[in-house]
DNA sequence: TACTCCCGCCACCGC
DNA sequence: GCGGTGGCGGGAGTA
């Protein structure tokens, strides 16, 4: 009976030469080839079914494939199919027969998943019928239905598809996704995956993990002492298990396991996890005594299955890294960037106090409850701010149908700023970053152009460049926070990284590329090497970022913010480190510069106070590693050794982490080079105008205050045009009320990765010169995501040329099949 | 040989 | 008892 049954399993033989095809057409590189979104365009004749998609898949990939397939649906029901079966059995020889069969290739996960995923759209639409039933899939794709289940389970971890009841689910497609992503992402920086995965990591290198024993006691242990032995499904809100039966069975262990695993990835920099140690990781989790080697083997296989699927949504890719014990498979995430802790800005009073200073211990402090009310204060100004008449390009993207003149997707894209505004409680929490290497289907079929600007963008003005300074923070450092004139001009509007979150619902398809592209420069600097190397021209530079014109409607609710501001002002700041403003800032105003102003602090030596000191000292012995093997360590003291200026300039559109950045306001003062200083001098005028001058911010000829800070609030700018002076302070105003109020809005993103940028502006010691000082903070000699100058000490420890940015890298060789 | 992962047995669960 | 569900590991195919 059971040949019986694998028989009636087999795949005929024109089938499985189609499906061979298809195969090669379908591997994840391929991506036009993902789920198509707008079929009406390719096949305007054919409404949307169900399998329309895999048809035209298949349809696309060569003629033959078509009459195969034609010959396909001629024999599609089951019975001609088992009988056409017979029939080739009974006239082939065994050998022969047996060559008729799909290879193993064919009938593999990740080929089932992807016809799978054919099927239904990414985004559906509610009105059309999303239910699954397992066994017409199972059917009609011509597999068992076991198969049906692995891939369904980890789309239900995605929360990609529901069970509804028995044999039955609801397809839900990406809608979820980015929600689910970051609460994923929360539990997995919850759980401490990151510290588990250097926890191994570093017992990899030390050679103390294997199978016998005792060391895997030791293992187990240490996952027990961590806090969180056990992890159930993480589910969404209103995205619970609705059938009882599946509600009460506890081993949903797939599913679990599928979303510790990405977790995994989306709690690591660099996004990549070997098998290895995701296997290690969910074992050292679920089974705490017996880490043998089948246990171990049965984990990878799963993860296997899980992987599988998730390459066929695109979420990852399969690599190789090479370390010094091998090479060995690993998974590089290569779907959505998911920002940190997003969900946290929910402006509820409780989410606010709750979460703003997740640290643990002593670093607890509360937050005023002036300061709460200052948050819903200018939360709704700004959402008044974007929904005036005035706001630039106010377009229904379901509605407006004359915008077909100019793009519709960069149309699109202030009603998604908007959009998300509108949407206060997701209004970040659905913020996602779409990786400029993700399919793009929609434009897939388009070449690649450079963005237009829509009639409503405005160029930014190369005015005078006042600083925006922000008052002291507790620890008494002042700092200077320099915008290029577009950037500030976006501020006042919004952040560019707004827009970047997918349109939920109609308008998706066309959200969606223009999502990819508009943020193709930040992901780039982000540091992956492939982007920015393959496409180079899809890249926006600073200046091509759409940026918004500031309105009238925003000067209105100034004064109220104003005011605000000015009652909070002494307080508001002691609770901010460096390392929130850092992340704040690079977050926001990714091509700012933040000027840590030691000089205006008096009566401690390097002006910072005992607290940083002592963090600075903590940080000696820290190593700022990536979660994934070989990764270069940096210690505070390799730091030390880089040359540093005798001021910096922090550019913030490099990741900085709270405790890397805490660090350097004390290497960016002269008594790094002189540690006997008594105090650390100013930047001379001359300097600070070079500087700025070099980086553009400023026109040659402009010059800046020396000492900013001595200015306080407002600053009054330099007179330079008088049709200009008047907007510029009320720019300055509206910057400086956009920092507070975004300020006000972190607190709790420090847990981003830690990169320390350095860069040493106004005397470069190589005679490289760069066109602008801003492309030269991502340029290294092999190109943007490079190891500078790198060379091994006599200790072993890394050392960094002077002047050259540091853009920790992993060490081990990456290969994508 | 090591890596991949298909395949289907069989236990569990709710009805 | 039955059918749905899914954990699990043998072992075949592939590199």
């Amino acid at each position: 009976s059971i040949n019986e049954k694998k028989s009636i399993l087999k795949t005929p033989l024109k089938q499985a030469a189609a499906s061979h095809s298809v195969l090669t057409e379908l591997q994840p590189d391929c991506q036009p080839l993902a789920t198509p979104t707008k079929p009406k365009e390719s096949f305007p004749v054919d409404p949307w079914t169900p399998t329309s998609n895999l048809k035209m898949l298949i349809s696309a990939a060569s003629p033959e494939i078509r009459s195969r397939e034609q010959r396909r649906e001629l024999s599609n029901n089951p019975s001609e199919v088992l009988q056409a079966k017979h029939c080739l059995q009974e006239h082939l020889s065994g050998d022969e027969y047996e060559k008729s069969q799909p290879s193993r290739k064919e009938k593999s996960l990740g080929l089932l998943c992807h016809k799978f995923l054919a099927r239904y759209p990414d985004y559906p639409s509610t009105a059309e019928n999303n239910y699954i039933c397992l066994d017409e899939v199972a059917e009609e794709l011509n597999v068992e239905r076991r198969r049906i289940y692995d891939i369904v389970n980890v789309l239900e971890s995605l929360h990609m598809v529901s069970r509804l009841a028995k044999n039955r689910y609801a397809w839900h497609g990406r809608h979820n996704l980015s929600k689910t992503l970051q609460a994923l992402k929360k539990v997995g920086e919850e759980n401490k995956y990151t510290q588990q995965i250097q926890m191994i990591k570093k017992r990899e290198h030390e050679h103390e993990f294997d199978f016998d024993g005792e060391k895997n006691e030791e293992m187990a242990r240490s996952f027990g002492s961590s806090e969180h032995s056990e992890m159930s499904f993480v589910e969404l809100p209103g995205m619970e298990f609705r059938a009882a039966s599946v509600n009460s069975r506890k081993d949903k262990s797939l599913r679990v396991m599928s979303q510790k695993f990405v977790m995994l990835f989306l709690v690591s920099t660099p996004q990549i996890v070997s098998l290895e140690v995701a296997a290690k990781i969910l074992i050292g989790e679920d089974q705490l005594e017996d880490l043998d080697k089948s246990k171990f083997k049965t984990k990878i296989r799963r993860l296997y299955d899980i992987a599988n699927v998730l390459s066929s949504l695109e979420l990852i890719k399969k690599v190789h890294v090479t370390e010094e014990r091998g090479r060995k498979p690993a998974f590089k995430w290569t779907g959505p960037e998911v920002l940190p802790n997003i969900q946290e800005f929910t402006p509820s009073k409780e989410q606010c106090s709750k979460n703003l200073f997740p640290l643990k211990g002593k670093q607890n402090f509360t937050r005023h409850p002036s300061l709460i009310k200052l948050v819903k204060s200018i939360e709704n100004d700004r959402r008044k701010i974007q929904s005036a008449p005035t706001s630039p390009v106010k377009i229904s993207a379901s509605t407006d149908q004359n915008l077909s003149a100019f793009p519709s997707e960069m149309a699109q894209v202030p009603a998604i700023a908007k959009h998300q505004l509108e949407g206060q409680s997701n209004f970040i929490s659905s913020l996602v970053v779409l990786k400029p290497e993700a399919p793009c289907p929609a434009a897939g079929s388009q070449p690649q152009q450079a963005l237009p600007q829509p009639p409503a963008l405005c160029p930014p003005s190369h005015g005078s460049v006042s600083p925006v300074i922000l008052p002291q923070t507790h620890s008494g450092v002042s700092y200077a926070i320099y915008l290029h004139p577009s950037q500030a001009h976006t501020v006042t509007t919004y952040s560019p990284s707004f827009m970047l979150q997918p349109l939920p619902r109609a308008s998706v398809t066309g959200i969606k590329s223009i999502s990819a592209k508009v943020i193709n420069k930040i992901t780039t600097e982000e540091g992956d090497n492939q982007t920015a190397t393959d496409e180079p021209t899809k890249s926006l530079t600073t200046k091509e970022r759409p940026t918004i014109k500031s309105e009238t409607p925003s000067q209105r609710c100034l004064k109220r913010s104003q005011a605000l501001q000015e009652n909070n002002l002494p307080k508001r700041y002691r609770i901010w480190d460096k390392g929130v403003l850092s992340f704040l800032f690079q977050t926001f105003f990714p091509s700012g510069y933040l000027i840590p102003l030691a000089q205006c602090t008096h009566g401690n030596k390097a002006g910072f106070s005992d607290e940083e000191k002592a963090g600075i000292c903590s940080l000696q012995h820290t190593t700022y590693s990536s979660p994934i093997a070989g990764v270069i360590p940096m210690t505070a003291s390799e730091l030390k050794a880089v040359n540093i200026p005798a001021f910096h300039i922090t550019p913030l559109n490099i990741m900085l982490s709270p405790t890397s950045i805490a660090a350097a306001p004390v290497l960016s003062t002269s008594s790094l080079n002189s540690s006997n200083n008594s105090s650390a001098p100013n930047p001379s005028s001359s300097v600070l105008n070079f500087t700025l001058q070099h980086v553009g911010l400023i026109p040659a000829g402009v010059q800046v205050p020396a000492n900013p800070v001595l200015q306080h609030v407002p600053i009054s700018s330099q007179p330079e045009n008088s049709s200009h002076s008047s907007e510029n302070v009320n720019l300055q105003e509206k910057v400086r009320k956009n920092i507070l109020q975004l300020l006000d809005r972190g607190g709790l993103t420090g847990k981003c990765s830690a990169v320390i940028p350095l860069q040493q502006p106004c005397v470069p010691k190589e005679p490289q010169v760069p066109q602008t000082a801003t492309e030269n903070f991502f340029r290294t000699p092999g190109g943007p995501n490079t190891v500078p100058s790198l060379s091994a000490n006599s200790d072993g420890t890394n050392r960094i040329s002077p002047g050259t940015l540091y853009i920790p890298q992993r060490k081990l060789e990456v290969s994508e099949d």
